[in-house]
Order: structure tokens, then C-alpha cells, then sequence
DNA sequence: ACTGTCACCTGGTCGC
DNA sequence: TGCGACCAGGTGACAG
């Protein structure tokens, strides 16, 4: 599920009720996600307030008044929710879980605000971890990541020195999180089809031999910045899994141009192209052949 | 150092 | 209705 705008969407949905308020218990239902939970998780968490939730790309970041920080990744099929208490629903959420989602309820944070926040995660490709905020810039999981797409310092001459000696394709590159931050198949996809570059021109052609950014780059940029606003304005995608915190859905995939239209007319402005998928390094990319080049 | 492939999981959908 | 094959929003661990 998540990329950056769903992510995005979650925090959001968080903050009201994570934001200020104390973890007075954590309860782990399971003793791994992806990984093992670390041996002093819960411990580390119970008592402390979340003092901010942020987000680094695709990770979610919870500054805890203990000096440590709680990082989460929603992996494929994560999704929070947030209810009154342990057992009813939020009222006026339009989600609720049958007992077999609820059997994917893995973690639990009961919050001092009131709410109880649950982590529910079918596949486990989710993970959670807790570090030292002193050791922020050692931490694995977020050390190489590139800059967020929509922050001051993403722009074309950036983007098209990343992409200057690589030998791989855009839409390889794009994906790549030490490249550009939090964007996934869906948003390249879309991103790259906005543009109107192919997904299998090579990711060096952003600029010239100098090393100056082409026009491409500027185009490229625009459209993801177009690409990932429209989406967190629309609380972002929903296909399978994801949710907003209150259990409704997003509802950008109503806008998407090309992923998941295979087959489907090209939505160019006259353009007469058909939306083709083919496999790229293993996954689905959808693009217009006629018009993206 | 870089790039591509596989593995990690569950569940939904499709064709037979 | 059942069964197997295939597909899915991500990314760390490998092999080349």
C-alpha cells in the first residue's frame, strides 16, 4: 500500500491522538512484524509522551520525551486505526474490521489522551523499531534516504545529478529511496506518465553531458510534485489495504492516469495511445507508449 | 560500487 | 464450490 501520501495521511490521522499524549501501555500482540520486536520495545515505549510524529519518506517518526524515537514502516499492507477505546470502534468511523481483519491487530498503543491506536498488518511486512535520537543520523533504516520530493531542496539540477551516473532506467531510479524519497510503483508511474517520459529511458538522460539538468528534469519534477499533493489532498490511495486513521478511504485512485488501466485509452489530451503494462525489474509498471517518451 | 532478483507474508481474484 | 496459479502499494539480503 503506502507510499509517501498515504503515509502522509496516517500521520495526520495520528497526531490528534498521539501528539501530546502518554503511551500508558503497549501491547504487543505478537513478537514480531517483519522483524523481531527489540527485547526492551515495549518497555522503552510505556510511560513516555509522544512529543511529535513525524514522517522521513515512507517512515513514520515518533519523538518520545525519553530522547528516544520511534520509527514504523507500514511495509505493503499496514494500516493504523484509531478507536475510543480497546473495544468500540471510533464513532462515525465507516470501518469496522470483521473478527479475521482484527486478527491482524498486532500492536496496540493505549494512549493517555483516551483513544487506543492499532497497528494492523496482514502481511507483517510492517516493522517497528525504537533508537536513540542522539544516534539518528547512524540509524540504517533511514541514513542513505534521499530528500523529500516536496522539501526545498528537491529540484531539477538535484534530481538530475542523482540520476547522472546511473546506468539504469527512470523508472528504476525513481523507485530507488537514496535517489528521491517516499515514492513508490504507483507515483512513478503516474509521475513518469505526467510527464510524459518513458519509464525505460535511461535515468542519465535528465541531463546534459556537463551535467546540467534538461528540461525533462524540470518536467519531472513538476509532475511529482503535482503527482503527490492532488494524492495526500485525496488522503491518498486506496486499492486493498489502505485506510485513513478513521477508517475511510482514500480516494486517489479515482485519479490515476495510467496504473491499473492496462488496456484502457490514454487520457492525454489527444492522444489515440492504449495504457500497456509490461514488467519492469520485477514489477508492474503502466505507462502510454504513444505519449511518453 | 552498482544493479537486478529473490524472499518475506497473507489474501484476493481468475481460470479451470 | 474448490483448487491452484498468479498478483499486490516495500525493501533488506544476496548474487553477479
Amino acid at each position: 500500500m503506502p507510499e509517501l501520501p498515504e503515509v502522509e495521511t496516517v500521520r495526520r490521522g495520528l497526531q490528534p491522538a498521539m501528539e501530546g499524549a502518554r503511551i500508558d501501555r503497549l501491547e504487543l500482540r505478537r513478537g514480531d512484524l517483519r522483524f523481531p520486536f527489540q527485547p526492551d520495545f515495549a518497555a522503552r515505549l510505556q510511560g513516555r509522551v509522544v512529543t511529535s510524529l513525524g514522517r522521513r519518506a515512507k517512515y513514520l517518526l515518533a519523538d518520545l520525551d525519553s530522547g528516544d524515537v520511534l520509527l514504523m514502516h507500514l511495509g505493503m499492507s499496514g494500516s493504523f486505526r484509531v478507536v475510543s477505546d480497546g473495544t468500540n470502534e471510533m464513532p462515525g468511523a465507516f470501518h469496522h474490521p470483521r473478527s479475521d481483519e482484527r486478527a491482524h491487530d498486532h500492536v496496540v498503543f493505549h494512549m493517555s489522551s483516551g483513544p487506543s491506536v492499532i497497528y494492523n498488518d496482514p502481511r507483517r511486512f510492517g516493522f517497528m523499531k525504537i533508537f536513540a535520537r542522539s544516534e539518528a543520523e547512524q540509524e540504517p533504516f533511514i541514513k542513505d534516504i534521499g530528500p523529500e520530493p516536496l522539501g526545498n531542496e528537491f529540484d531539477a539540477a538535484m534530481l538530475a545529478e542523482a540520476c547522472r551516473n546511473k546506468k539504469t532506467s527512470l523508472k528504476a531510479a525513481l523507485l530507488d529511496q537514496t535517489v528521491v524519497a517516499g515514492l513508490g510503483n504507483i507515483y512513478v508511474c503516474e509521475a513518469l506518465f505526467r510527464s510524459h517520459l518513458s519509464p525505460r529511458r535511461l535515468a542519465a538522460t535528465l541531463s546534459t553531458k556537463k551535467g546540467e539538468p534538461t528540461e525533462r528534469a524540470t518536467h519531472l519534477v513538476d509532475a511529482i510534485h503535482d503527482v503527490l499533493n492532488l494524492a495526500i489532498k485525496a488522503g491518498g490511495s486506496s486499492l486493498r489495504d489502505h485506510r485513513q486513521t478513521s477508517g475511510e478511504l482514500g480516494y486517489f485512485q479515482h485519479s490515476f492516469q495510467v496504473y491499473d488501466r492496462e488496456g484502457e485509452p490514454c487520457k492525454t489530451d489527444g492522444c489515440s495511445g492504449i495504457v500497456k503494462r509490461f514488467v519492469q525489474n520485477g514489477r508492474s509498471t503502466f505507462w502510454c507508449p504513444k505519449c511518453q517518451k
